[in-house]
DNA sequence: CAACACAAAGTAG
DNA sequence: CTACTTTGTGTTG
């Protein structure tokens, strides 16, 4: 995680963008948030798709934990990483997340 | 500077 | 349960 902030602080990210992953970044193992309560993170309620826009192009990829990220009802949603959402739902499987 | 695209959510039928 | 509309930010032209 903190690596995941140096990187924001380096990167040429937006103050939104840094918010977005940071935010993304500090979502405990064994638990997932919503689009919609990362977006209340970072002050903008109604930019949930924002957030995956930003996760979509995601510079650090491995780095945040975008794969605890779901929709509000609690589905997997899409995941750009490797295997897709399959992957993401076996990997929320293993962190009891699921 | 303007238009397009998106990993969603909300509301309506 | 399915379909349509809405919404904010990033990216690309």
């Amino acid at each position: 995680m903190r690596d995941a902030r140096r990187l924001l602080n380096e990167y040429k990210l937006t103050d939104f963008q840094r918010q977005v992953l940071l935010a993304t970044a500090k979502i405990p193992k064994g638990e997932t948030r919503t689009y919609k309560q990362i977006a209340a993170a970072v002050h903008r309620p109604n930019a949930y798709r924002a957030v995956g826009s930003v996760m979509r192009m995601n510079p650090f990829a491995p780095t945040i934990p975008c794969h605890r990220v779901v929709k509000s009802d609690g589905s997997i949603g899409h995941y750009s990483g490797r295997g897709g959402s399959k992957a993401k739902e076996n990997m929320l499987r293993r962190e009891g997340a699921l």
